[in-house]
DNA sequence: GTGAATGAAAT
DNA sequence: ATTTCATTCAC
């Protein structure tokens, strides 16, 4: 029997994440962490465990080897497509008894406390992931660039999810993202009940430098969703049909995109409340691709919402009910007043780059200017960690993907693709954070027109992908900074920003294109 | 209360 | 094939 991370060599010369870790906090947990890191509850004896983790110096670099149990035994002849996925790692039930115990009674709100997760499966932490899984060879996940994916990034996403709008993580979502590989490897096990439970227990552990990192990203997070959807107003369903998301929408909801409400009764006074509508419209993405005045690279090219939520999202001062109807374009207007939804497209873009601003956490340049570096950003090796403070000799333009493979960055939007929107042309979404996410596979393949999108937005897709040509005649200045401040540039708003002015302006000379290895 | 991610497990 | 689940946080 295998371990799952057994090719997980833990490396004596990495401990630089400890270091950076305030002596008196990890004193905090040492106490405690003997060797392993880790406890079970009831059912599991330690000594299952390899003795090899007992060294304290280490924590845990991973989980120790696990011992096979009787079920695993009686499953000996099955074989595995590979190490990931079991369901015999220490933490498994030995029994194949159902997870869930189904009561009877009815369904209990989540703030009951009576779980219905195996906790036997449950590693008990003594330790933050941060600390636990330091060593792995498991890049975290780059929640830096993540969070500043572009706004074209983020469109496509809406696309993708045939026009719905996700919400922005949270900080602790967040965080779980960024460990949910180590944590799997970690726990030996792919459950995300697990995750989420170890995620959650382990995350008040953290020393709040690394729990205000991950605020920081969620702000930016926000900023950057709203920067991108200015329009998106979180509306969640009161009806609790539990929509099985998956980008998809009932049949109800869908009809509620080309469809105008006759009594302009766009969300209420309905018996059930229509599941939420988050979806906003490609029809409009010629509309203003840069207008805003007051960001350089966010503007409002997609953020105007045919949808319900859209009016909900309408200025307050709005005398008129809500209402909106699609002329034969398919854009949206006011049928009691005719008037459009829309601005007609200003393209004062030009005028408008103030900066970017380069500011805060030095932990987004992954230049390691502070304390805050590396977490797997794109110029860090899979083995950085949060508080990487070693220096770097790599340039931002250099970097490795999550499999430590390096990226190179050239140029990305000269003049031979000028005209072509820049995130149809392949490389365009090549990056580390793409390549953990799976939910972005889409991103290097052609968009799909009419068949997963909704019939009503084929036409409309025609004008989305005019309209980024013309948008990219005024350049993609958003992920040209991107790409050359290394996909870790903040976007601040200038009216937030107060050091705007005195950011560099962008420049074409700082692109760069990537290519993979 | 909902839904942000996620994928095994349950239905 | 679809829904549930487990977590924290912001609506």
């Amino acid at each position: 029997m295998t371990s799952v991370s057994a090719n997980s060599e833990p490396s004596p010369s990495r401990d630089f994440y400890l270091d950076s870790v305030p002596r008196d906090y990890r004193q905090q947990y040492q106490p405690e962490a003997k060797g392993l890191g880790l406890y079970q509850n009831e059912g599991y004896a330690p000594d299952g465990y390899m003795p090899a983790y007992q060294d304290e110096a280490h924590y845990v670099h991973n989980p120790p080897t696990p011992r096979s149990n009787t079920d695993d035994g009686m499953r000996a002849g099955r074989a595995r497509s590979n190490t990931r996925g079991r369901t015999d790692s220490p933490f498994a039930s030995s029994s194949p008894k159902s997870r869930v115990s189904h009561s009877p009674m009815p369904r209990r709100g989540r703030k009951d406390k009576k779980s219905k997760l195996d906790k036997s499966k449950m590693p008990k932490l003594t330790a933050p992931l941060s600390v636990l899984t330091k060593d792995m060879d498991v890049a975290l996940r780059d929640i830096g660039a993540w969070v500043n994916r572009s706004r074209e990034e983020r469109h496509q996403e809406v696309l993708k999810r045939n026009g719905y709008v996700t919400r922005p993580m949270n900080s602790f979502m967040l965080y779980r993202s960024a460990y949910a590989e180590r944590t799997k490897q970690w726990c030996l096990q792919n459950n995300h009940q697990i995750v989420s439970s170890v995620s959650g227990a382990s995350w008040p552990m953290e020393s709040p430098e690394v729990r205000e990192q991950f605020n920081e990203w969620a702000r930016i997070e926000r900023t950057n969703h709203s920067a991108a959807h200015p329009q998106y107003k979180f509306s969640p369903s009161k009806s609790s049909s539990k929509r099985g998301r998956k980008g998809e929408f009932s049949d109800d909801e869908a009809a509620s995109l080309d469809m105008e409400d006759p009594d302009g009764d766009y969300a209420g006074s309905r018996v059930k409340r229509r599941p939420r509508d988050n979806r906003e419209s490609p029809y409009l993405s010629h509309n203003d691709p840069f207008a805003s005045t007051h960001h350089p690279y966010y503007g409002n090219q997609f953020g105007v919402y045919a949808s319900p939520e859209y009016q909900q999202a309408m200025p307050a001062s709005r005398t008129q009910p809500p209402n909106v109807a699609y002329d034969q374009y398919g854009h949206p207007y006011d049928p009691h007043t005719h008037r459009y939804y829309v601005q007609q497209p200003q393209y004062t873009y030009s005028h408008d780059q103030q900066a970017v601003r380069v500011p805060t956490p030095a932990s987004m340049t992954g230049t390691g200017s502070t304390s805050l570096g590396g977490f797997g950003m794109p110029g860090s090796s899979n083995t950085d960690d949060l508080f990487n403070t070693s220096p770097r000799t790599q340039t931002p333009m250099q970097g490795f993907n999550g499999y430590g493979r390096p990226v190179y960055f050239a140029q990305q939007h000269q003049q031979p693709s000028e005209h072509v929107p820049a995130f149809h042309q392949p490389q365009y979404h090549q990056n580390a954070t793409q390549r953990h996410a799976s939910h972005h596979q889409y991103s290097q393949q052609p968009l799909q027109t009419s068949q997963t999108v909704d019939p009503s937005l084929s036409v409309a897709f025609a004008d989305f992908q005019a309209a980024a040509e013309a948008a990219t005649n005024h350049k993609n200045h958003f992920d040209n900074a991107l790409g050359g401040s290394f996909g870790h540039t903040d976007y601040y708003d200038q009216h937030t920003s107060p050091n705007t002015s005195l950011a560099p302006h962008w420049s074409p000379t700082d692109e760069f294109k990537k290519t993979e290895f």
